[in-house]
Order: structure tokens, then sequence, then C-alpha cells
DNA sequence: ATAAATACGCAATATTTTTGCGTCATTCTG
DNA sequence: CAGAATGACGCAAAAATATTGCGTATTTAT
């Protein structure tokens, strides 16, 4: 139940960097303890997971964005179980998601540029046990890049 | 320019909460004001960009994940311009991007259900200009969700 | 090799977070 | 509907953390 002090401290929290208490809680109309205490609370609630630093990936050299899509040969448990643990093991695969439609996997990689996505390919992609059929799409340009989920109150009832 | 140092400090940012810096330090061999001191140049520099909280979507009701690629019908100035200031108006699109091939944009959408991402279909995208053709497709199931660029000292010349 | 610039650690200071506690509001029970 | 219980609040004190000054060491440039 997120009532509507959440959903504001949420969209504040995935947005601004650390503010004082004090002053996220002058914000949504609270005192400071108290907003401390809702912060607490769904931090114990798995609401808020953590927080992370966000970074410039251009700035550490990241100026190249891709997106591959992949289909497997098999779909068996262990198939998958094999693809989805070597996906893991790369720091350089940034995300990995299994959408609907034709059982594709689709992963998103970081590289410094078309040369490192070269090495990528051939060190991470090529390694993925059991891959029928890869496509990759490169990233020409970011229009809006994540910054927080859009927070509603749960509907009172 | 990141050292050794800096890249360790960069990934710990990325990953883990706000924790002192005095433990942060000690995890990287600094003192306390030296690594605060690192921590502000990076932001100064824009290599940290702000912090964030990050929050489970599916603990807010945003159980849905949908990627959705989208072709427009003009290429032109106008057209892009008309169709991605349309995109940023709309909190549920949570990122886009400009794809390399057929010129095509991506978007990722968070959705409650369903019937949510039908009013989003609705709502939102329908009423993005310009839209040749359109396709979703729900992500199934996250193996491995973002959690921060791996980071990696530039090379020392 | 020497001077200048940069980064460090320590210790003092300033902010911020965290907790105890009494009060008020809301919800449940009988 | 009254009374009790539970939950949330604000205030103020206490604890923890961030921030800064400063002298020293280390690195860089000349």
């Amino acid at each position: 139940m997120i009532d509507r002090i959440d959903a504001k401290l949420l969209n504040l929290l995935q947005r601004e960097g650390p503010k004082p208490v004090a002053e996220l809680g002058e914000r949504v109309g609270l005192s400071a303890s108290a907003c401390h205490r809702r912060i607490r609370a769904m931090e114990a609630a798995g609401i808020i997971t953590g927080y992370a630093a966000r970074i410039a990936p251009d700035t550490i050299g990241l100026g190249l964005d891709v997106f591959v899509d992949i289909s497997l040969t098999s779909q068996s448990e262990e198939a998958l179980t094999a693809f989805e643990s070597a996906v893991k093991s790369f720091d350089e695969i940034l995300e990995c998601q299994l959408l609907s439609g034709a059982s594709d996997y689709r992963l998103r990689v970081a590289a410094r540029n078309v040369a490192d996505f070269d090495r990528l390919h051939r060190h991470c992609l090529s390694r993925l046990p059991g891959v029928a059929a890869m496509h990759s799409a490169f990233a020409l340009r970011t229009i809006k890049g994540f910054e927080g989920y859009p927070v509603q109150p749960t509907e009172r009832r």
C-alpha cells in the first residue's frame, strides 16, 4: 500500500541524489524523522532495494551500447540454464531478458567502441552456449535514458 | 583518466548503497577524506551524474515490462523531433533509443498488467506522431537486471 | 634535479542521520 | 458508540557521517 507521500518520496529518491531527509520531508510535507522512518520502512519492505551512483558511460570510455537478440538451438531446461548462467558471468553483459515471441533472449552490452564490441563478440557472445542465431543492433542515440519508474499511490479501497 | 582506485570506487558506488566514506576508503585503501575528495571530484567531472534509489517494480504494481519497436513514416528532421518530444512527455515510457538498422526507435515501457498495457497502448503509444509500424515484445523474465557498468581503469600511457 | 602541482592523512568542525519519547489520529473491539 | 490499541507524527537529544583546514608526502613538469 503506497500512499501519496510514499509515492512522492519514491519519485524523488529515484531521481535526486542523496538529499537530507530534512529537505525530502519538507518537500513531501513531513518532519525529518517521519520522512526518515518512511524511507527505512520502504527499504525493509523491499520496495527500495538499494541505492546506486549513476555514471555517464562515455566518461568511462563506454561509448557503445548494443542490443543483441539471441535465439537458442534448444529450449530444454538445461539449455536455458546453461545459457543464463553464462550470461550472468560476463560483466560486459549489462542486462538480459527472456522475451515473448520467438523465445528469444535479448541482452544489452556496453563496449568501448566498435573494435571493442568485436572483442566482446568473440570473447563473450560467441562463448554463450546453445546459440542458434544472434542479431545485434547498435544504439545510435539515446533519446531517453532510464531515470526511475513512475510511482503512483496504490488505489485506496 | 581513471586509475585503479577510482575504478574500484565507481564499481562500489554503482552497487552498494550509501556506505560511509570511511568504509569505502578502507575498501579501496584510502583514508575517509581522500576517498571523499575523489568521489566529489568524479561528481564535478561529470563521471558520476547522480544517485538514485533502486526500486523493485513489482512492489509498486509495475509487473509488466515491454519493449516496443517503432518505425516512422518519415525520417525528416521534424518528424523525428516531434516523435522524440512526445516520447519524453510520457512518464510511462522509461527509455527510448534510436537504433541502427531500419531507423527504428526502441522504447521500454512499464505497465501494471496486460490491461494496463492496453491503456498505455491507446493513451500513449498510439498518440506518438508519425508512427508507421509498431511491434511489442513482453519481457517474460529478467535474467539479469542493470546493476551498473563495469568500470576499468583508463589505460596508462 | 628542483620546483610546482597534486593527493594524502589526521584532526577539528559542521551536517545529517538516527532514536527516545510524549502526543495525536485512526482503526478495531465489544 | 465508547474505549483500547495501533500506528504515525513532531520535537529534541544523541550518534554517526560528511566536510574542511592544514602540514606532509608524492607525483609531474621543467
